[in-house]
DNA sequence: AGTGCTGGGTACGGCAGCGTACGAAAAAAC
DNA sequence: GTTTTTTCGTACGCTGCCGTACCCAGCACT
């Protein structure tokens, strides 16, 4: 994952936390920023070098989940950040990683040490990173709902409407057995539900590749399963 | 919930989160501090006359949860805070509550515009809240491992264990039922489990009270479904 | 003592998702 | 063109938990 220039095809400061800030604590952050690429499967918790850095992704999707084990707790993507527990300080909370699911592609990161510097110096953006945490504390939420009430169906609509709402394609580059991975099933049962939301019109698989198609039914099927994002969370704050 | 005066038996900051702030932050929120009672089944999200509190807990036991249906999310006490994301000013997000478990005690608040204020005064109190909301977000990824890796036997001790953290006594003043809701099941799972419990000699079960008898045996049967908090991730700041 | 209520013991059929497994088709490697 | 690998289709028995239901034992109230 080489450092890159803003040529590379990336367009500017396309994240959505960092876009909610106000002029004076993006200027804050915006000197320091890294442009990395990162592929499918990269692990984003610790960089290479071992400097600690905190990812703000612009295309690529993160999952978040427990080191030692596959199935996937959270979704980070262009709307927020991943590795902020590193802005606390040490000891680090390293029971949890990100990785990069589907094709990968562009975040931007700052290091650590930048970071606080930054939420040193100015209260609201410290602030700001409190209301990207209530927002991922309220996706975890509802991902724990999902996980007890709804069935799997439920489940794997509401998965696949999360990473749409961080992509910009409806096509999404996913094989069966890497979705089992993430909802923590068998291949075979995404297999089967796959089969019959593609019965019903919702969506369309072919080998490594689900097109959705309809994704206001995709919604109804999911249910309470998924909530949409609310941007204003994130950014409402007072001052 | 009337206001109280501190003769009536707390014991002055005995909030965990309170305690690991700088004297300095501790000292921007303490004379804002009110003392309330609450009892159980009490909903802490929203106070009587309209004002938006934050509370910390000190012997008060909270579950967060989803207004429109009872299963338990998250669970927070003595060692955090509740209410929080009112701090990120209006719109609320009004999709989770928090009500009192077991016999209800005692809970320090500060009203949302106190909290505020504070909060933009002190970037390192903005940091501090940050701690907890990332501890409180781990503890959600947890709920999110117990509830597809482990059958629901570890999902009740590790809820025992968590609960047990939370206040200083081994009896646990709990109803089977209040259990199964907490948890998302049948009441009747809930009996099935702690008679099992019983026999390994980790508990004893009499009407409408859990005595723990073997912690450690506890532990052992949640396996990994279970983590002991970590103060130390809450507090550590780099200054 | 009688009545009512809450909390707990127990049972039985049902089903969603699991573990496992085997084969086929598509892509990739050679 | 042939071989190897990945991805997907499909099946079968199993089990943990569910929904429902009924009964009994404490405890409170009168």
């Amino acid at each position: 994952m080489p450092f890159t220039t803003p040529e590379d095809g990336m367009t500017g400061l396309a994240n959505g936390f960092l876009a909610s800030l106000s002029q004076a604590d993006r200027d804050l952050l915006e000197p320091y920023l890294l442009r990395l690429r990162f592929q499918s499967g990269d692990l984003l918790t610790h960089s290479p070098d071992e400097t600690r850095l905190v990812y703000f992704p612009v295309t690529l999707v993160a999952c978040v989940q427990f080191a030692d084990q596959g199935s996937g707790i959270g979704m980070v993507g262009r709307e927020g950040i991943v590795g902020l527990s590193a802005v606390l300080g040490e000891p680090f909370d390293d029971a949890m990683e990100a990785t990069v699911l589907m094709e990968g592609g562009w975040s931007l990161a700052v290091t650590v040490e930048d970071l606080q510097r930054a939420c040193l110096a100015s209260p609201t953006l410290s602030l700001s990173l409190l209301g990207f945490l209530h927002s991922y504390s309220s996706q975890l939420g509802w991902m724990i709902r999902a996980r007890d009430r709804g069935n799997f169906k439920q489940r794997l609509c509401a998965w696949l409407l999360m990473l749409h709402d961080r992509v910009d394609s409806d096509f999404l580059q996913l094989t069966h057995g890497s979705l089992a991975v993430q909802l923590g099933v068998r291949r075979a049962s995404v297999t089967d539900a796959l089969h019959i939301l593609e019965g019903e019109a919702c969506l369309r698989c072919s080998r490594g590749l689900i097109s959705l198609m309809d994704r206001a039914r995709l919604r109804r099927n999911a249910g309470r399963s998924y909530e949409p994002p609310r941007a204003d969370l994130v950014t409402a704050l007072p001052i």
